[in-house]
RNA sequence: CGCGGGGUGGAGCAGCCUGGUAGCUCGUCAGGCUCAUAACCUGAAGGUCGUAGGUUCAAAUCCUACCCCCGCAACCA
């Protein structure tokens, strides 16, 4: 079977300076399940994650430990590929920007651009602090002093390479203002808009302070040492982790469809400065850059500095990780902030997960073991006018869940997947199998229990990119073997595939419910 | 006048572009069912859609002003 077409997505790389945060398993999260998705769909998938590992935050948090920078990276990076084993992420490719292959694409990038002429020797002026051997802009001061340090500033010169930033201002205004899917959610689009009509300047892509990064080749006659500037090196891993330089069919295949999901705070970056650098090399600007809100925790944002942080494996550790994952995609529309709590996320859990599918499962599964001798019932032909509105409902929202899925609506998607899920409980209680089963009518029982079964086996298959794990459960429990994970909704999702004669198994309650305290 | 977004029943959101009975989930109350994880189903209460004007036969929806909240404001992933 030949993919419909490829589909790339990415999430940033992070900062290997401590343990992951909410904010890390939030976007990798969000890249896995619209690339497990989209899996599903029959599209050709790469998923991308990875570490920024250079820098000077990097190589701080490396002296405070007393570790060269590339050993701290190397212990930290093992936190990340934990994450990723802990919360069943499953990326095609790792990158670290240490790796000699992110090293080489960074070095021709670089070459590219300066080519093309859009890289000089400057000067870079602002706010430094001696003790802290950091710039600060003028809104990041505090009250006039260094913002990490509280100490006095002074205004400092610094020679640094430029890239010519502002050449692009026109080309990249007309991509935004063509192309209304490239920089998403359409407020941040708006944002974006502004900010780069109020004109644009040129970026120092360059820092003398610091030795932890790739150095600059001598484009011109100076003593100084350049590193690059973290951003110009981490950006390229986009082109890298798909193997730019020796791999460009492959390269091609992927980049033409490139979905970058980020923060709200790092937005800038992606849909400004890197669409700049693309353009100066001439290659084609990703499709789609979009931004997410912030998880938020006692209405303060959540990082690893801040004490309410929310640390990701203890919120797995505690719940499981199938109803993490549903929670921030069904509760926080993908785009906006979100807030979590300890009890809006056991009501979530118990309302959605425990009542509305683990329950149907429950029932339905008791049902099939007390009038059906355990064994799906045989493929119905005819059907009811009740019995068709559900099939027709199910097929309904297999469409309108891969629309939403295509814009990256989580919630969207979610919220018409249980509506399936809710009308299979009416549709049951209203045909009452109990009562058909008391009125010995063997026909109506068996034909309405198969209906609510291959209901739940296209509703697994429709969750098994947020639940993997509980979507399989689904598919043991109406007795089908196969892997899920490996299907392809064309073919898995036409109505009546559920074969008869399988053994249905109740097994354990699917989510339990979480007691209230 | 720096830029952008938002204020809808107790909570969280949709609807606004393309005016015409205010919708969804949770919560509350009442009833039903008994296959099921005290789960499921049905019904009800609850909103002058931030404020004040304007346009219109008709405004949550368009226009104007004001009030309040949030994000961004250039080198911090």
């Amino acid at each position: 079977m030949t993919p419909a077409s490829s589909f790339y997505i990415t999430t940033p790389i992070y900062y290997v300076t401590g343990k992951p945060h909410i904010g890390n398993a939030y976007t990798t999260l969000a890249a896995d399940i619209a690339a497990r998705f989209q899996r599903l769909c029959g599209q050709d998938v790469f998923f991308l994650t990875g570490t920024d590992e250079h820098g000077q935050k990097v190589l701080e948090a490396a002296k405070k430990q007393g570790l060269p920078p590339q050993a701290l990276a190397d212990e930290v990076v093992q936190n990340f590929h934990a994450l990723n084993r802990l919360l069943q992420v499953t990326p095609n490719d790792f990158i670290r920007t240490t790796e000699e292959r992110h090293r080489q694409v960074v070095l021709a990038f670089l070459q590219k651009v300066y080519d093309r002429g859009d890289i000089y020797l400057g000067e870079y002026e602002d706010w430094y602090c001696l003790p802290c051997e950091a710039f600060y802009t003028q809104t990041q001061l505090i009250h006039g002093k260094c913002p990490s340090c509280q100490r006095d500033v002074q205004k400092l010169k610094e020679e640094s390479y430029f890239f010519r930033m502002s050449n692009y201002e026109k080309a990249l205004l007309e991509h935004l203002h063509r192309h209304a899917e490239f920089v998403q959610p359409e407020t941040r689009r708006n944002e974006v808009i502004r900010f780069v009509e109020s004109g644009l300047k040129d970026l120092s892509i360059s820092r003398t302070t610091i030795d932890w990064g790739i150095p600059v080749p001598n484009f011109e006659k100076t003593q100084k040492k350049h590193v690059l500037y973290v951003w110009f090196d981490a950006l390229i891993n986009y082109l890298s982790g798909i193997d730019y330089l020796k791999n460009p069919s492959q390269f091609e295949l992927y980049w033409n469809t490139a979905t970058h999901l980020v923060g709200k705070d790092i937005l800038r970056f992606h849909a400004v400065y890197w669409p700049c650098m693309l353009l100066s090399v001439g290659l084609p600007l990703p499709k789609r850059i979009f931004a997410h809100g912030w998880i938020t925790h006692g209405s303060q944002k959540m990082s690893k500095s801040r004490e309410n942080a929310l640390d990701p494996f203890a919120l797995v550790e505690k719940y499981g990780l199938d109803p993490v994952r549903y929670y921030f995609f069904k509760e926080i529309p993908f785009g906006l902030d979100g807030e979590f709590s300890d009890t809006t996320f056991i009501h979530r859990t118990n309302s959605d997960l425990a009542n509305d599918l683990g329950n149907l499962l429950s029932r339905s599964t008791q049902m099939v073991l007390n009038y059906c001798e355990g064994k799906t019932p045989a493929i119905p032909q005819n059907f009811s006018e009740e019995d068709e509105a559900l099939k027709h409902l199910a097929h309904h929202v297999i469409t309108e869940t891969q629309r939403h899925m295509d814009q990256l609506a989580f919630s969207k998607a979610l919220s018409e997947i249980w509506k399936l899920i809710r009308t299979c409980n009416q549709y049951l209680e209203n045909k009452a199998p109990w009562k058909l089963a008391k009125e010995h009518k063997k026909e109506e029982v068996d034909r309405t229990l198969y209906i609510c079964l291959e209901t739940l086996r296209i509703v697994a298959l429709l969750t098994s990119a947020f639940m993997p794990t509980s979507s399989q459960k689904i598919w043991n429990a109406l007795g089908i073997s196969k892997n899920i994970e490996i299907q392809r909704l064309e073919s898995e999702s036409p109505w009546g595939q559920l074969p008869q004669g399988l053994t249905v198994q109740k097994g354990e309650a699917l989510f339990p419910r979480i007691a209230t305290p």
